[in-house]
DNA sequence: ATAACTAAGTCAATATGGCTGACCTAAATA
DNA sequence: TATTTAGGTCAGCCATATTGACTTAGTTAT
């Protein structure tokens, strides 16, 4: 049965093959937020100050509500950190419409810290992607994508409508 | 300027095509760890003993200094979920030819949880491997290698030689 | 108009997974 | 013999997450 799973397996699904792309993910995402996590040691921040700049950055006036469901993170998680960005002026709050809710917009400060820790990461994929041909580049976004929830899905296709 | 770059860039270096890698990468990373999490929280284990025994798994009779080399963390880090592994006989160890060293090897219970984790992720993988063409697939794995750092890229490297 | 629901905020306690620094033992090597 | 290396440990600290309980204010449905 092994022998006959090796004449039968196409070689990209073999366990070996697929082990490597569980690696792949492990080392390829640390490194990839290696960078701006450096950055923002500096700055006495961490990786959680980052995603909200980023989406903040990413969906202008964005509530508390849209971005805890982005984040999936609790209220008070995401409290601690937000409180420090609003105090640090690196965003600012103001009322929604429906004025039970809030509003979250980066700032000047907001948008330069932003794009610096962006650029870190806008660089690195932009090397790969010179050097890459489209057929991969398409592989990739592809399967990167397939490997979101299906739920999920639906709020990163509402990120890039 | 704007205007020429919009001309000269090729679609998929837009800052814009970029974002979206960025994002995938956040979502697709974070979906793709948590079933695993959810089998580990029942054990009362995280995910840093899920990476141990990961990588015990993945090269039998690994040290202390190689595992350290792989994971990045300190020795104290490693210490703490190590010893609830080898306290509940996930992983035993032995001392190595070079008598300072230890060799960490899975139990039958450490394989048995082992196996149960990565086939989570492998079955995912798995699924999304037989809807996909053998050029995506190449390009989803190249992709994430090149996003590996170099000094990284060797480590990998010696784990699929 | 009132009841129910929703968005946001807060207090407190807890867990996990990292970190630094200091210090130790034993074995290998120069 | 002196130095380096592999591993271990104690103590304290920090960041990021959790759960649960509770509040306020605004919206919506009956």
């Amino acid at each position: 049965m092994a022998d006959l799973n090796k004449l039968l397996t196409p070689l990209f699904l073999n366990e070996k093959e697929i082990r490597k792309i569980i690696e792949l993910m492990f080392f390829a995402y640390r490194d990839f937020t290696s960078g701006p996590d450096a950055l923002l040691e500096k700055i006495d921040f961490g990786r959680a100050h980052h995603r909200v700049i980023y989406f903040v950055g990413k969906k202008e006036k964005i509530t508390i509500k849209e971005l805890l469901s982005i984040l999936q993170i609790t209220k008070q998680s995401l409290s601690r950190v937000l409180n420090q960005l609003v105090k640090e002026k690196y965003i600012i709050l103001s009322i929604g419409e429906d004025k039970r809710t809030k509003n979250l917009t980066l700032t000047k400060k907001g948008h330069e810290l932003e794009n610096e820790l962006s650029t870190i990461q806008i660089e690195k994929i932009k090397k790969i992607l010179k050097d890459s041909d489209e057929d991969n580049i398409s592989g990739f976004k592809t399967l990167l994508y397939e490997m979101i929830d299906d739920k999920n899905k639906i709020k990163f296709d509402k990120l890039n409508y």
